[in-house]
DNA sequence: AATAAATATGTAAACGTTTCCTTCTTGTTT
DNA sequence: AAACAAGAAGGAAACGTTTACATATTTATT
């Protein structure tokens, strides 16, 4: 319809060459090595001859030869947790400062699309890559070593026994003394704690925090009213149905899908915080903006996070020999008005 | 402190050739070529030797030769917005089926920002992009089109006057006209409308659908009732601070950041739905989920939406010279107990 | 037995860049 | 005026693949 001249051939530096009247080295120089004096005017021309047919660098042909490649991934496990979505949202601006375009990717928590997706990444010889690995008891980290991929692990470390990693999270157990303490410290003693059934240490170091708060105000732990079930809103409901039966004042609420059963069980059943049961929440999830009372949060500084994770992953991929790093993170409370003091 | 011979280089496909002794030829079609005849022993001896030394086929060297880069691209302007994540976690299950690695990117509706997005892919060469454009009146598109790269415009079309896209979305003047219809036959009259400054049509398409169904029911629609105001949580509570004051006995909240700012002013101010105030939220918010009553939704197929948009791209990918398409989605009311009859 | 056809592998020329190194200008020093 | 240095630009070899084509081997056909 408009007066387009088919390329069938995306257009090229010989092109712009050609059409500059000067060499491809030239026209290269121009648009990677900015350091290299040209008499502005032949730069001028360069330029103008490459917008004039819409010339624009072929990033695969020059990453082949050059080393750089421009590209940078963060792996996540669940793309729906806005957590993951935030912290997206700021590496990326972070990278793209530095240059970098960023691929997202989402594991599903799934182990083995974990594997393909970094194959995948290792192919597109990615520069580096940000990464919270599947629950899975398995280390899938080994092909970006083997080729040598920068990589930072987030908010979910493998178990001791591993090898160390570039580390970006929160104190786990931290986060679950804190959440309890809280309750405590308003007087509550029959607390629950509602979790997830998973490989990964994340939740049992909550659990452990939780324990020994409790131990710390003379409370025994009770085992029961430790809840964990698979990964699902109806998970919550039914976790939030047993402690409720087991007569709790309290409960902290340690993982954000869970919780969100949880909430939607009690809104059905007429329950309310915090007159009929205190809460706490780990994570501060997107939907605790419309819900009032509000809920007390336990939140992590996340900003900080992904500006730590982010700039963790560009030094070692401009120094590839720094040594590895585990950044913990401290929790603090937001207050709402989901606790009642007893 | 492992067994590793540090390999400087990364290890390529002449390599392989020489553990295998074979031709760099030969290797390459055991990776590139599966209908080329080789001796099962020989493409055996290939594929040992492949993982022995650990070969991952580098995507940008092949890329530049033959035509299909493995990339594609879904560029929204909202990440935090629900929807586009969960049009994201579809798309790319399904372009994985195909093996294509999807880069996901949030323009933040910044059109400038969209721009660079789009140069730097243009620039990976990606076989083909989903676009929801930033909130502007600008097409940004020419430069995909400009190197040919197929694209799908979603949710967001640009005015009738531009060149025509491929193009999935809702019919927002059907929400509109649905949500309000359906506020009239519960025998409300007078009914706000809230939505967003938006130079894009979405939201002026939907006011469009409120008029008509107002008319329809013989209710002249009244301009003080309709409200717009930027996006923004604060913008949403002062819109209902403001059709509250207007004495409305129902709303069609018809932006999902506005609405959420409308409910916590409802929240705060010890408001209840639907006895003080009947609503209809156009689009099925995350933290919808939580909240009780449960609200009435305009919901859209977001499955079939995805669906269509990624194998719309597909399509136009194997086959260039196919014609544009445009699917409108029809939107049906999820009931919840938010409108009050009268 | 000679030839044709099919099968199996290799050679080498692309692809679009980057960058080392050479060449050509121009200006400065002697 | 000759020699040289610096400044400016280009030639051509890489980079890691793909693939058209050539070659070599085997099997089938006459």
């Amino acid at each position: 319809m408009t007066s387009s001249q088919k390329p069938r051939r995306s257009v090229t530096i010989k092109d712009v060459a050609k059409k500059a009247g000067t060499s491809i080295a030239t026209v290269s120089y121009v648009f990677s090595n900015a350091e290299r004096y040209l008499r502005p005017e032949l730069r001028e021309r360069v330029l103008q001859a490459a917008a004039e047919i819409g010339y624009v660098k072929n990033a695969a042909a020059s990453s082949i030869k050059g080393k750089r490649r421009g590209i940078l991934a963060v792996v996540v496990a669940q793309f729906g947790n806005t957590f993951f979505t935030r912290m997206c949202v700021e590496i990326v601006s972070i990278a793209r400062q530095e240059g970098y375009v960023v691929t997202l990717c989402n594991s599903d928590e799934d182990p083995e699309q974990e594997r393909i997706i970094l194959e995948r990444l290792v192919a597109q010889r990615i520069d580096g890559c940000i990464l919270c690995p599947a629950q899975s008891t398995e280390d899938n980290t080994a092909l970006l070593q083997r080729h040598r991929i920068p990589y930072v692990i987030l908010e979910r470390s493998f178990p001791e026994s591993f090898a160390p990693h570039n580390f970006v999270g929160q104190d786990n157990f931290q986060s679950g003394y804190l959440a309890t303490t809280h309750l405590l410290e308003a007087g509550h003693r029959r607390i629950a704690f509602s979790g997830w059934d998973s490989p990964i240490p994340n939740v049992r170091e909550r659990v452990d925090g939780y324990r020994a708060a409790l131990r710390e105000y003379g409370v025994s732990p009770n085992q029961e009213l430790v809840l964990t079930d698979e990964l699902s809103e109806a998970a919550g409901r039914r976790m939030a149905g047993k402690f409720l039966a087991a007569g709790v004042t309290a409960a902290v609420l340690g993982q954000h899908d869970t919780a969100k059963g949880a909430l939607q069980h009690f809104q059905d059943n007429n329950i309310h915080w915090p007159q009929d049961i205190s809460l706490v929440v780990v994570g501060t999830p997107e939907w605790t903006g419309v819900l009032r009372p509000r809920l007390t949060c336990i939140q992590r500084p996340e900003h900080q996070m992904a500006v730590t994770a982010a700039t963790m992953l560009l030094n070692n991929i401009k120094n590839p020999e720094v040594d590895l790093v585990k950044q913990l993170y401290t929790c603090t409370v937001a207050e709402g008005e989901s606790v009642l003091r007893m």
